[in-house]
This record gives C-alpha cells, structure tokens and sequence, in this order.
DNA sequence: CATGGAACATAACATAAGTTATTGAACTTG
DNA sequence: CAAGTTCAATAACTTATGTTATGTTCCATG
C-alpha cells in the first residue's frame, strides 16, 4: 500500500517517523468508489485533500456543447488536489476510472506535516511542482506532437509514473483505460486513436490488449514519443533512474 | 509600478506593511533585458526567482527538431518560478517577449514573507494554484477547442489578466505578441494563425492593429472562445469582476 | 531616403486527423 | 445462455489545418 510513500522516495529519504505519519493519514478515512464516478464536480466548493490509494482516476472540464478534456491521470500513491484549502471553487471536475480507494487527509494533518516533519512538507511540494510540470509536458504534446509520438509519450510517461510507484513488472503494468479515455486526453478521436494504436503495435512499440499493457524496449517507445524524462524530476541526489529499489 | 500588488489584492486584502515589503522586494535587484532572450534555459540549475516589472516573457519547450511550445505568458507582475528552490534542473525555458524589466527576489524574501506576512504567502499559494489551473485551461484549449475557439479564448485570457494588473484603458490593451507567437501558444501554424485572426476580424471579435489590441465586446469574444472565467479565481470574497479599482 | 529585414497577407495545394457507419468481439446481467 | 451493452476494429469519405510560395507593408538603419 506504501505507493505514496514509494513515490516520494524517488525525491527524498524519509525516516521511520516520517513514513509512520504517512501510512497512519492514509488510514484514516478510507473510501471506495466505484468506476467512472465523479469525485468532485467543477463548481463545488472542495472540501478535502484525497489520496489515491488503489485505482485510476482523473481530471477533467467540459465544454458546454460536451466536448471533453482530461487534463490529468490520477495513479496510486497520487495526491488529488493541494488547492482545496485556497480556492474557492473547483475549476474542473475529478472522476473516477475504475474502482478507486481513497483516503479523505484532513486540514490538521497537513498543519502537522508543515509543523513537524519538513521532509514530506518538502516532498508534498515536490509533488505538485512536477505536477505542473506533467501539466506543460501535455501541453506540449497538444500543441507539438502528432498523434502517434503523443500517443507513445502519453504511454511513456504513465509507464513511469507506474513503475516510480512500483506498479509495473518487468516490462509490463495494468492498462485500464479505454481507446476513449485516450481520446479524451489526446485531444484525438477514437477512431484516430485507433489507428494510431494500430501503428505502435505493428511497429513493435506496446502490446496493449486487454487491460494490460506491455513495452518491450521503454526507450524504442521513448524515442518515438520524442519523451524526455527531465519532467518527471525524478532525481533525488545519488539516486538514478533505473535504481530499482 | 504596482502590477503585483494590484493583480494580488484581487485575492487577499493587503495590509499597507504588506504593501511596503513587496516594493521593497520589488525595488532590490533590478535587471533589464533586450527582447527575444532567453532568461533561463532548460537543463540549467534555477537560481532564483523573478518579478517581471514591466514587459512580456513566456515559458516554452522546443524539441529536438525545433518544434516549439510556448506553455505561458508571463505579464507584468507575474511571478516567474516557485519551483526555484525544490527542483534540481529547469525542464523548459524562460524568454522574453519584449524588453523586460525583472526583479530578483531572493530566498531570504521568502523566508521573510512565510515566517511574518501570511497575508503575502497565501496570495503566493494563490498565485501558483491559478498559474497549474491556467496551465489545465490551455490543455483544454489545445485538445478540444478549434482555431478559432481558441484564439479568442487566447485574446480574453490575456485581456483579464492584463485588467487584473491594471494594464488595460477602456476596452483596449498593448499586445506584443507577434503572429509567430501566436502560432507557437496555440499550436496552430503561422498562416493559419493569419487566417484565423482575419476570420475573429470580420467578425468584428476583435481590432489588431500594430502592437495594440481592441477588445469591442469582450462579451462576445468570451462567447466566441467559449470562455469561462472560473479558472482564473479573480474572486475575493465580496468583490466582483467587474468591480473596477 | 534607399535598403534590407521582420512581420503580415493571401493563394494553391497537400495531408493528418475527424466523422459517420458497420461489424465483430468481449463482457455483463437478467 | 440469450440479449443487451460496451469496447475495439476497419472502411469510406470529409474537413480543418498544415505547407510552400510569393507579394506587400512597415520599420529600423546606414
């Protein structure tokens, strides 16, 4: 269940204390929702800070014609919304995909990591810098890439996000988005990205189906999505990319 | 000289010692800068963070063949980089627009403000939460609106945040911003760019003449950007958008 | 005030990606 | 296990946007 904890590693050592904090916030108020439910619905007044303990979710807004964007994947050990205590009203809505547990962590957890434990205070902000930075990522994609390089960095950077939460084996992980689901975060149609799935298969890139995802050679797929993993920052001091564990 | 100040208090209310401290910081390291140069790079350690005073800059990304990004607009008063002090390694680069007049504020500045202005740190948190869901309108933008949506979607996002910094007379403001870097915001080619800001012309959305842009009916132009001001959260308790000073 | 270079405008043509439609496979669910 | 539903695959056709090319306007500069 430590993806949280997993995750944050990648950015900075915690201590026994530290990781004992974390696991007993986690614990707190659990909830499970099923899939393809809202979380939160832009308009509300949010309430709480969710923790993703298992399953995917996201972000997304709407036009009012229904036209449809994913700005964003939830995937475990991902924090929801550090927002929740400034603004006054959400600007996009959070859903789920599949089934999802979360964990509700409550304005005085957050006061006590800020007062007592710097270490994931640091890493909280950590956190959502490269949450940004995922958000200036896709906007290049949107904005630069073609289908099918966006379509290998979107599989790409999900891949890693999994494996930094240690959610994949080998050279494979979970997949359980639709061809919809990427549609509506690639900006493409569903048949586009059909056949734009249809190409990285024949290419030798993924092997997708089901809902299993498998990438034989990471860095073939990197290349093709012009991916460079700088964004993630992924890169405590003496730490490196491919040590695992 | 008070961009930051005026865009801030549409936020927070701002004690006059808060006042005092953001000029001072303001007034401390100033630099001047030529148009169309680079402030920071990718790949370089971010050394600090700055203030622009006065004059246009942008983020951007470029990939290994030159396709560029530009993922957003800095205008006077914006705050370049939070992540100044956390991240390792800048993974985009800062360029100005046209000449540029930056402030350099310092760590110590920081510590200042958190340990002493509450005020002044929840109007940064404030700030940085509008900048992320600023940066999720664009991906929205990119991936559902069409050109011409977006351009006028574009055009009023600047127009407010321009008003907010009292940058704006009537309903006109300066716009740097050349076709070029129109084209490489929106992901849209040079001529379509053309093309499309002709189509927002005759539909008498907009006059662009120069370097100076004239706003007829932002009513309209929303409309036809199907524009949502949620996002920007201009929205202090008891105050209203359109409460002008 | 002549010259050169940006920035802007427009046209003709090319293409990546969208749309609509049909079919089949893979599941839920009664 | 029949029947409905979602998801995936594929085809035929359309369209928004990209590309290449050329000319024009507007300035800065010698």
């Amino acid at each position: 269940m430590g993806h949280l904890v997993r995750k944050l590693e990648h950015f900075v050592r915690l201590s026994p204390a530290d990781r004992a904090v974390l696991s007993r916030a986690a614990a707190e108020r659990v909830r499970n929702l099923g899939p393809r439910l809202d979380i939160v619905r832009e308009g509300e007044r949010p309430k709480s800070v969710n923790l993703i303990l298992a399953g995917w979710a996201c972000r997304y807004k709407q036009l009012e014609d229904g036209r449809r964007q994913i700005v964003s994947f939830f995937l475990p050990g991902d924090i929801c919304d550090l927002n929740v205590f400034i603004l006054r009203e959400m600007d996009h809505s959070i859903g789920t995909i599949t089934s999802v547990t979360i964990a509700d962590l409550s304005r005085e957890f957050f006061g006590e990591i800020t007062a007592g434990y710097p270490r994931i205070a640091t890493a909280f902000w950590w956190e959502s810098l490269v949450n940004s930075a995922i958000q200036r990522e896709w906007t290049m994609s949107l904005g630069q890439r073609t289908a099918f390089e966006r379509m290998a960095h979107l599989l790409c950077e999900i891949f890693l996000r999994l494996q930094m939460a240690g959610l994949t084996h080998d050279n494979g992980c979970e997949f359980p988005l639709t061809q919809s689901d990427l549609a509506d975060a690639t900006g493409l149609s569903k048949v586009h990205v059909n056949r734009t799935l249809q190409e990285l298969r024949s290419a030798e890139l993924i092997v997708l189906k089901g809902k299993s995802l498998t990438v034989p050679s990471l860095d073939r797929l990197m290349n093709a999505g012009l991916f460079n993993p700088n964004y993630l920052h992924m890169d405590r001091e003496g730490r490196h990319l491919d040590s695992n564990e």
